[in-house]
DNA sequence: CCGTATCCGTACAGATACTG
DNA sequence: CAGTATCTGTACGGATACGG
């Protein structure tokens, strides 16, 4: 079962990207190209993982540490997909108790630097989407409280 | 039935990120509040009707041309969840047949600026990321061919 | 220590039909 | 025109147990 993608992360990625023509505005192809990159990224560890290994070499166990939240099947199925997209490099050290070092490759280290300014706009507006949301949910479900916390 | 999220897009968005103590690598952090905006963008179609909106107001239906692939479902789903977090701007026109504009707001014409950073990461990879998953599947998986159009 | 395999719940997403 | 509701498939993600 090398390849029997059944369950867990990974297995296609941007498919549908290819549906793209040039029959509508240009903006659409970027809206694409973002698409790719949350496809490989977007999922819910990669990028804990991402920036643990960015800091230097890390094992496996101590990533479990270093995500902490993350289960066995998680880390090593986000590990291998990283790995595959040449954004992680997986070194084993033939020793008698296994050794497995990840190292972030340059790739990687370029993404880091391009999600700053994803941070900086989520840091901005944090409590402005917060407080938008808070102002539709109550204008919207005014029958109906959310997340009542008792 | 105002609230009860049973199926579809939106509901809960970042909440494991208060599972975030300051008791390992600063660098968690920032993980974490990337995590809070591909919670929020990471779905499949937030971004092709984000960027439709960024060049001016747009129609429901006209939406539904230019994202090309999306549903009548989707299209609302995602299209609710953008106007809650305010990214979007939703303006009823009371007319004999219904006109609904949605248009981007700065909160969202920001994003789109950081977006550009991620684009160009894409742009420069895409073709590495391509490799380095064809090497590792004729690697990992000699005996097992991936996508065999045959 | 470093994974892999199986089971299972849930969130996301498509198709379709119906309404105001 | 602009949605909403229901059914269904699938992909993601967690728990657990086992193997090299």
């Amino acid at each position: 079962m090398s390849q029997g993608n059944s369950d867990g992360t990974g297995g296609r990625a941007s498919e549908a990207c290819g549906a793209v023509d040039g029959s509508f505005a240009p903006g659409q192809a970027t809206a694409c190209t973002v698409r790719e990159v949350l496809d490989r990224v977007g999922g819910k560890w990669s990028i804990g993982i991402l920036v643990a290994a960015s800091q230097g070499p890390v094992r496996f166990t101590e990533l479990e540490r270093r995500v902490e939240g993350i289960s066995r099947r998680m880390l090593t199925l986000t590990l291998r997909n990283l790995e595959r997209d040449g954004l992680l490099n997986r070194k084993v050290h033939p020793t008698v108790p296994p050794k497995v070092e990840y190292t972030a490759t340059p790739i990687a280290l370029e993404l880091h630097e391009s999600l700053v300014a994803l941070t900086h706009w989520a840091e901005r507006h944090r409590s402005a989407i917060a407080a938008a949301r808070t102002a539709y949910d109550r204008a919207h479900g005014g029958d109906l409280p959310p997340v009542p916390q008792g």
